[in-house]
DNA sequence: CTGCATCCAATCCGATACTG
DNA sequence: CAGTATCGGATTGGATGCAG
């Protein structure tokens, strides 16, 4: 989504919408959640709808905002694993009504 | 965000955010909860950077998922008021949360 | 006041190729 | 294996004008 500023409303759920503002991320820090730590293509494969290049887009801005821990472990092949830090772990909550509201509110499943 | 068959995964989160894709949205709705009952332009403008394309567009989307209520006054001019449903009272949870989440990770308001 | 349509720029995102 | 860069088509979203 859009760069934007959080100052232009002084309501406090922006400031979580400019941080974690699109569905990618949520569902990164969800699979994290729910699985634990994860080399890079661990969550490839989890997410199949996801590329390349998304992946590792929304992996690194995720980092920047402190929401992850990358581990980076110096060998060939590389080997990277994710995990959430103690900042992503506050969203847990937030994830699980999500997933459950998901749950209780979908289809059913054919 | 771009159109996803919820279907390309199995977990419950996806549905959730195919559902609601976008910012703007989570906004609306919170929005929508923290204030009741809002005609249009009331909506505008408490919310300054969006534009009346945006949420004429999210609105009608909102509807169509039947997360919001449209109550039209047959009158001249028109008057519109927007409300949440039943379905879309059952989000006021993860949208607490979400503020919450806010108040506490954003650096101070200067 | 509310809503829709149009034009057009900005961006998003998938495919692909290349690096260490 | 993990990550970066580039290209180009698709989509988004802002500005504006028109309509009921």
């Amino acid at each position: 989504m859009k760069k934007w500023s959080p100052e232009t409303s002084t309501c406090s759920i922006t400031y979580t919408l400019s941080i974690i503002s699109s569905k990618w991320k949520w569902l990164l820090l969800y699979k994290l959640f729910q699985n634990g730590v994860q080399r890079y293509g661990e969550i490839k494969r989890s997410i199949p709808p996801i590329t390349h290049k998304m992946l590792s887009q929304q992996l690194k801005e995720l980092e920047e905002e402190s929401l992850i821990n990358r581990k980076e472990y110096p060998q060939v092949p590389p080997k990277v694993e994710y995990s959430l830090t103690t900042k992503g772990e506050t969203l847990i909550p937030v994830l699980e009504l999500m997933s459950q509201w998901g749950a209780a509110h979908k289809p059913a499943v054919k």
